[in-house]
DNA sequence: TCAAAAAATGGGAACGTTCCCAAGCGCGAT
DNA sequence: ATCGCGCTTGGGAACGTTCCCATTTTTTGA
């Protein structure tokens, strides 16, 4: 005789109500744990009736009488890139305390399927989005009229909340430190996507080697895709340079760990023969022989602060403005760097 | 004058109806794509009322309409694991195509968070869930009355589906492989966890020693946890022992590159002086020198396969006992192995 | 002791779909 | 000419909450 078997549907607030005597009204207050306006004692009640019955509170009914979902859509260029991961960490360990659940998506740098997941967020009227964007412009996002993070520092998208590390600073320092180390010619792998981020790393070579009264050699600067074949193939035409260097700075780690293999395969022993660096500090940059040493981009922060600036855009108390949250870099001593030979 | 503006809320499906002068039934079918029930005159009126309004579906009133939220949940011990984000990707790679969005979840074996992101599942009402469960239990699973697919072969699941790799042949396969290069002390460094999933590689192991009438020599056998730490600890054991072995097993990658690099920096020559094998054949193994060989699991498969899983159970395809589901390992050749020395 | 204020509860509408059933309409068959 | 059938369409209920407002109950203060 109880709701449930009735009919065998699940039971809801109403058959709750019906059990503890009360208006489910009454019952959808104690649910939202609306202390104050309903006494004790029947409180007590209903959550005895709602222990008794089963009753599961139903989201998608409160998501549409509310208009809150408690979902936000993390949309990454690729997620098996340990870096995002890492990031997608952060975000989730912080939204997941609020109650908020994370979807996330990989764009694969594909057009079509970044605005797929754009349009996954709206018709699921998600709360938030994060997003790095590689082919999403800002009108789209702002068309979204969804409260959204920007992943990494760029510029182009005016008015909206960004997180990233400061690429610039960490450029210049990891250059400083080989400096510091007594290198005096000094290779950049350059990596790069279609759609380019600033050349933050860029412009910080070209200071540094101004600041420390270095000519720019272009034979030491080879640009290529972000990807493993991209670091190999920036290590072989650094190696055949008629005066070679004697280390090597990577835009990451994907790069500098391929282009230390490259370099060891062709028998240069790291770092005696040539020192090397590389910036994000992912998981298998500790896993080489040896170690690569880093500059670290701190990964799983951003995403906590994503996190945070998102949730006080969603509940409104983000200034109208757009904020821009920078982080430092720091630098991973491990075993890949070392003072030149002779 | 256009429904908008009377009131800044979004245009619904009734706005549409009006504006193309039909009914809300026939837009939610046009909307639906139920092609044969609207004539084709009616649809184009519906389309562009639907594009002049800027009219999005809601799918949130759809979810609750019809109980089906189009939503997976997958649970997995770590996200940041290269090996769960592959199968994560072939999860959500294969379930995108019939418009489901996948959330992920990292229950990072705490039983508090896995049961939390089970507890959400039913709360928001998804269709299906994807576990590697390492707390909870068939029980609780089963409770939750939502379609289910287990990632990992395992015993104590009755009735549910699962699918994994072949953990056993794999070992065996990875032991035989060493022996025919000419190994025959053999070691194993064995991860496991609080919740052991069934000794399959442990099973293999001495299966193995017994089908080549080998001795099994409990100091080649070491204990760890599945963590770097372990395959470091484990190594440092094996280095130490009486009549050390000329090749070892890790159950798997993160425990066989901690280990090797272990051994490196025990000035030991890979694979001169000693042959390393690993499992799963996550990233960073190509990332090591010398590469490590590996019996790589098809992490991506098994994602796209539990999806395809989950999906007939989802729309009661499926025949009513689980299925077992278990996929062949590779062996993945790289530098980490040769012939024993002398 | 009684009015007024405060606290607790109840009832109904609303959120935006989908689904069921009925009704309208055109057309061929009887 | 009428009936019946199939194809389209429309209307209303239902999904399970939350929110607003009204009503009842309790408490407070003179």
């Amino acid at each position: 005789m109880n709701p449930r078997s009735k009919n065998s549907t699940r039971p809801t607030i109403i058959h709750v109500a019906r059990a503890a005597g009360v208006s489910k009204s009454t019952v959808s207050r104690v649910l939202q744990g609306d202390a104050a306006s309903v006494k004790t004692e029947t409180r007590q009640a209903v959550t005895r009736a709602i222990r008794k019955l089963g009753y599961e509170h139903n989201a998608i009914a409160s998501m549409l009488r509310t208009a809150r979902t408690f979902m936000v859509m993390l949309i990454t260029p690729d997620i098996a890139n340990p870096f995002w991961s890492e990031v997608a960490r952060g975000l989730q360990d912080t939204l997941e305390r609020p109650g908020y659940s994370v979807v996330v998506g990989n764009g694969d740098r594909d057009p079509q399927r970044e605005n797929a997941f754009l349009k996954t967020a709206r018709r699921n009227r998600f709360d938030g989005i994060a997003i790095n964007p590689t082919v999403i412009h800002s009108r789209e996002l702002r068309a979204a009229n969804i409260p959204t993070i920007i992943l990494g520092v760029r510029d182009g998208f005016p008015g909206m909340d960004m997180i990233g590390s400061d690429s610039f600073q960490g450029t210049f320092d990891a250059l400083t430190y080989l400096f510091q180390m007594g290198h005096r010619r000094i290779g950049f792998i350059d990596g790069h996507y279609n759609a380019d981020p600033g050349r933050a790393r860029y412009r910080a070579y070209r200071d540094f080697l101004k600041q420390r009264d270095l000519v720019f050699d272009p034979t030491l600067l080879v640009e290529v895709p972000f990807e493993r074949a991209g670091g190999q193939r920036g290590m072989r035409v650094l190696l055949n340079v008629a005066q070679p260097p004697t280390a090597i700075f990577c835009s990451n780690d994907i790069l500098a760990v391929a282009a230390m293999q490259t370099a060891q395969e062709a028998s240069l022993v790291i770092p005696r023969d040539l020192s090397m660096i590389g910036m994000d500090d992912i998981y298998p940059a500790a896993m080489t022989m040896p170690g690569l040493t880093t500059m670290a981009k701190p990964k799983y922060e951003i995403g906590c602060q994503a996190a945070h600036l998102l949730l006080e855009r969603i509940e409104g108390k983000a200034p109208r403005e757009g904020r821009r949250c920078v982080l430092p870099c720091k630098l991973i001593e491990r075993g890949s760097v070392a003072p030149p030979r002779g």
